[in-house]
DNA sequence: TTTTGGTTCGG
DNA sequence: CGAACCAAA
């Protein structure tokens, strides 16, 4: 009589590096893969449109993963902690594994299932997979999280060095019977009407195999430049790693430790640094995505907004040449070159003066590797209300930017070419007054600060 | 991971 | 008169 293993994958859709799976492994039963869809339990953020179809190709490669080593994956849908549970009880299950998730609702779903599992007499154990440092293992020397970055990555680096990333199982042994599974194609989340994921499908392929291709590209080919170049958004000179870490399909530990090795180090790990700042961020503050982390900036006097400028924004119609590509590459794709990700994002808390919110929610919807702690952070980082955030005054000129980023228009032709030839849409702002503009309305807040 | 507007300095 | 530098936002 066996009493087979369940790993639950989450945000961790990979056979290598999978602290969990390794741990069913060990375990020595029969092992069932789970996902769940949850967009029931309280506090869960549904998935955006972009990630939706990542998810669903991810999964498709990860299913197929699974089959082709001996096992299987089960896909399930409603609130996780009932839901786990169910299968682990239907399967006769003796074990359940997973890798930890950092945000309050999914910690609490966590730790309760724990609890539940246990008390049936389950094994039941998590793991760090997902993250280098564990957000409760960094903190300053009066035991407060970081409010700033250089001391943060400093205090990371100062810490044993994460582990080495475990070798990838060639063999994961299945139950006879799979227990039932949902049909992926009934989770609906390929666009239908209308399929808006053409320009995904050409240059994304989701899933470990091209993440592992593409970051083996990355540092052999492309890493040399990098340093030089990341900045340019037409260069093609950063990693394109984002959505692999977002949805788990190479960890963390796996990426430093091969770009330690080959020779690929300073700001493309302290791009892995930022990420890890996010997420502890996020830990100690878990209404990052809607509340001010600084919250002197509650007293910011956000006007109604305006919904002709936020849809002239949403579609790339601002008749800013940078803005409109990038918001453009943006819809077209599920990414944005990270410079031009903060060239939109200030145009739109600062020149339209539309709320931060408003624009996260778009790009939450919009991002192919937008995670639930890098989008809020960044987008609080823009507007200033966040960790390290740049100051409220510092306030990019969209024209000046692609003058110094994108001097010879490569990128502005690529996305938006109507700013190169013919006629552009009309500039729907003038850039002097709305600065001044913001720069009033953040008085506000020092008046608040000071108060 | 800034911009602007002012001043200074060399040609 | 432009480049370089700096303070303030």
């Amino acid at each position: 009589m066996t009493s087979p293993s369940i790993v639950w994958f989450r945000d961790d859709l990979r056979l290598a590096d999978h602290p969990a799976l390794r741990a069913a492994l060990d375990r020595d039963e029969p092992v069932i893969g789970l996902y769940v869809l949850d967009d029931e339990s309280p506090g869960i953020r549904p998935l955006g449109g972009a990630a939706r179809w990542w998810l669903h190709h991810s999964l498709t490669s990860l299913a197929e993963r699974l089959r082709e080593r001996g096992s299987t994956l089960v896909l399930r849908r409603g609130p996780a902690e009932k839901v786990v549970a169910e299968l682990a009880r239907d399967a006769g299950a003796g074990a359940v594994f997973w890798n930890r998730r950092y945000g309050q609702p999914e910690r609490d779903i966590d730790a309760a299932l724990k609890t539940a599992l246990r008390d049936d007499g389950l094994t039941a154990q998590s793991f760090a997979a997902s993250v280098l440092f564990e957000p409760w293992t960094v903190a300053t020397g009066s035991g407060t999280p970081y409010s700033v970055y250089t001391p943060f990555w400093r205090a990371c680096l100062a810490l044993p060095t994460p582990r080495e990333p475990l070798p990838e199982p060639l063999s994961i042994p299945g139950v006879s019977k799979a227990p039932p599974s949902d049909d992926l194609e009934s989770w609906e989340l390929l666009p239908q009407h209308p399929d808006w994921a053409a320009g995904l499908r050409e240059m994304w392929e989701p899933g470990e195999p091209a993440a592992r291709r593409r970051l083996h590209e990355f540092l052999t080919e492309d890493s040399s430049s990098y340093e030089a170049a990341r900045n340019t958004p037409s260069a093609g000179a950063t990693s394109l790693l984002s959505p692999r870490l977002r949805w788990g399909e190479l960890s963390p530990h796996t990426i430093w430790h091969e770009s330690v090795q080959a020779g690929v180090g300073g700001m493309f790990l302290s791009e892995l640094g930022w990420r890890e700042f996010a997420w502890h961020t996020l830990f100690h503050f878990p209404d990052l995505a809607t509340k001010n982390l600084r919250r002197d900036f509650d007293a910011f006097p956000w006007p109604t907004p305006d919904p002709e400028h936020l849809s002239a924004w949403q579609q790339g119609r601002t008749g800013f040449a940078i803005v409109d590509a990038g918001m453009r590459e943006l819809w077209q794709t599920g990414y944005m070159h990270n410079r031009v990700r903060m060239v939109t994002a200030s145009f739109l808390i600062k020149n339209l003066l539309i709320d931060w919110r408003i624009g996260e929610e778009w790009f939450w919807d919009t991002l192919v590797d937008a995670d639930g702690a890098s989008n809020s952070f960044n987008w609080q980082w823009v507007a200033g209300s966040g960790a390290d955030a740049a100051p409220y005054f510092r306030i990019f000129n969209p024209e000046l930017q692609a003058k110094k980023f994108d001097p010879a228009s490569r990128y502005i032709a690529e996305w938006a070419p109507d700013h190169v030839s013919d006629s552009p849409p009309p500039q729907i702002v003038d850039l002097g007054e709305t600065r001044k503009a913001a720069l009033q309305a953040y008085e506000a807040v020092k008046g608040a600060s000071r108060r």
